[in-house]
DNA sequence: GCATACGATATGCAGACGCTTATCATATGC
DNA sequence: GCATATGATAAGCGTCTGCATATCGTATGC
């Protein structure tokens, strides 16, 4: 018997609103001049201890081949530096700069006041459960 | 200023979340011999009124020439009918059949029972509003 | 009756994705 | 010192998706 009946899953109500949020994100970031992937790195980095490349694609979920060319972009563009670890060159540290920390608050606002928009349809109580109850399972499952 | 600062972006938080359900949910759709997108044609349709294709997809997020072949699927399987709308011969009704009422609220109540699990993690009064908070959201981006 | 619009369907293309394999430099166990 | 493992990178493959286009039967305005 299920928790709270007669609902529909979750993931079926999860999906139109992130495709919702998603959509309203592309045209933010394009006028930032940021990829989505490119978001979501400066998002993973900002705040965050520096880490080695393998850890931050499985952090964000993509594969590791795959967010090179992101990080490539990226460090071309200032917003991050590479460096070797000197205790095992092999790998590399991925920090965020100045310059990419502004970048993503500047669109981290932008794209904040949209969700604001979508959030105010919430009675206040409910949107505060909702935005914590979204941390904890969000944080769950990364975990 | 944001309604509550700090947070990260809702699509961040989401999107990790949703690649868990969808993870969970696939094998469980799999014994159940549903396509991801047969069983959300299926959730579409289960308890609404019959409608158009052209609607149908549009109403799932789908493109409407890629959910051909999953309507032709589930039609073989005999979990749903396309009747002509006699009223306009081009156009075409779809109908769940009794049969895929049941397979819905079978797998349904499979995944629903993982999602419970994962619900769990919450106080019970934030995993009410939670629910009802996106109930509100996923029917505000889909209108 | 005919031109035009529209619903369902089929098909092809380009881009993104997950996954796999190969390569190269470096680390580590023995 | 050598075999083996690992991190970053590159490249290829099959799949899925969005998008555009074409066809065919049917509706509708005039």
């Amino acid at each position: 018997m299920s928790i709270m009946t007669g609902r529909r899953d979750l993931a079926a109500m999860i999906a139109p609103l992130q495709r919702a949020l998603i959509a309203a994100e592309q045209p933010v970031l394009s006028a930032h001049g940021l990829s989505m992937w490119g978001y979501v790195v400066l998002d993973a980095l900002d705040g965050q201890a520096v880490r080695t490349q393998a850890a931050l694609a499985e952090f964000i979920g993509a594969d590791k081949s795959r967010i090179i060319a992101v990080l490539d972009d990226l460090e071309a563009a200032g917003l991050l530096e590479r460096t070797r670890d000197p205790a095992d060159r092999r790998a590399r540290f991925v920090a965020i700069t100045d310059e990419g920390r502004r970048k993503h608050h500047a669109a981290q606002a932008d794209i904040q006041r949209n969700e604001d928009r979508v959030l105010a349809q919430l009675p206040p109580a409910d949107r505060e459960a909702f935005l914590r109850a979204l941390a904890v399972l969000s944080a769950q499952v990364s975990g």
